[in-house]
DNA sequence: ATTATATTTAACCATATGGTTAAGTATTGA
DNA sequence: TCAATACTTAACCATATGGTTAAATATAAT
């Protein structure tokens, strides 16, 4: 379970990974596309994306040579209930969400 | 802000740095204390202390020769806000804290 | 004054991380 | 069939991370 929680959180840890989460909450995404807006080659992010697959923020899917990236927001469930150990957690407003997206 | 968040993903990205946490969710401790049930040497524990110190998961005070710690628990407060884009605080059930902690 | 306690700092080490480029593998299109 | 597309894999590199031991520092107790 530790094991698990170090995967998250440390998939975490990245911005670039963070950011591609984002952008996989609009839509599901081929690694090229995800590459895109990236300053980053792509094998770069051909590991990130494996990393935030392990971790089970994402799951991957080919279909011929295409391989389709999609979000699995269940994957935050561990983490989130982790940090719910801290009582940390009355609804923030909607600008503080802002700030940080 | 990138910068903050991944300071504090990659704080909590460590099961030893998690269980420091809950062990000061209890109560204050010294370093010498927060040291005692790891197997591990005390410079060890001191650069974890500093890894909450800096993502503002914890505070320290020295009074005396002890160095007091102290649990933040706002400090979670950003990664929680950010894990809230994702739609994903359903509140899980308390079999699901214990499961973790 | 000396010693013990509580902790930090310094120097070091092995492994992990996040990037690179170059080459390899399917699949699709011409 | 040949070339382009969409990746992945491999080999490499610099820096970061998480640990160690030994030495230094400051406070408290004898």
């Amino acid at each position: 379970m530790q094991a698990k929680l170090n995967e998250l959180f440390s998939a975490l840890s990245d911005a670039t990974r963070r950011e591609i989460l984002i952008m996989l909450l609009e839509d599901d995404m081929a690694v090229t596309d995800v590459a895109h807006p990236f300053d980053m080659s792509l094998p770069a992010i051909s590991k990130h994306l494996n990393i935030l697959s392990n971790a089970g923020l994402i799951t991957q899917e080919r279909r011929g040579r295409v391989n389709w990236c999609k979000l699995e927001p269940d994957g935050l469930r561990d983490a989130s209930v982790w940090m719910l150990s801290f009582g940390q957690f009355d609804i923030p407003d909607i600008e503080d969400l802002e700030r940080l997206i």
